[in-house]
DNA sequence: GCCAACGTTGGC
DNA sequence: GCCAACGTTGGC
């Protein structure tokens, strides 16, 4: 089982959304994430819940992957503000995964996650790194969890 | 709202 | 293939 760090605005969807319903992860619109969802997010997996550009950013809790590496559909859907007449159902250009709510952890800020030498490798701190699906080493994902006991 | 960092686009 | 212009991300 492999471990990621997805990250979303929670003005839009936040951990208490996962919380209340199943979710497709979609409009993922970058070479790099998308590599991640298409050849390395599986089922089961698991996968820290980032929030960004909000007023207290960080990991907020986790979540497990039921669904994975198939064809973003709402790239088909002209109505979609992530609609993209270059990807077809029989050549997708964009990835989605299906998630589940695992569990809310307390607020680990970023600023604290900055501050843990242990996570320097950790793409989410890298400087300039925009990635908003990234993989986490089992090290960093045990390192995380600790931050939260 | 600002702006730095990064990705993408398109002219040449 | 280069690179300037533009758009987006995302912390602050």
């Amino acid at each position: 089982m492999a471990y990621w760090l997805f990250k979303t605005e929670p003005e839009t969807f936040s951990i208490d959304d996962l919380a209340k319903k199943d979710t497709i992860w979609e409009g993922v619109r970058n070479y790099q994430a998308r590599n991640f969802l298409r050849d390395g997010v599986k089922e089961g997996d698991e996968v820290f819940i980032y929030h960004s550009s909000c007023k207290r950013v960080g990991i907020a809790g986790i979540g497990r992957v039921t669904r994975a590496g198939f064809a973003d559909p709402f790239a088909f859907d002209p109505d979609s503000r992530y609609f993209d007449p270059k990807s077809s159902p029989d050549k997708p250009i964009w990835y989605a995964a299906e998630l589940t709510f695992v569990r809310r952890l307390p607020l680990l800020s970023l600023a604290e996650l900055k501050a843990n030498p242990a996570l320097a490798e950790l793409a989410l701190v890298k400087k300039g790194s925009r990635l908003s699906v990234m993989p986490v080493s089992s090290a960093q994902w045990r390192s995380i969890l600790a931050m939260a006991e």
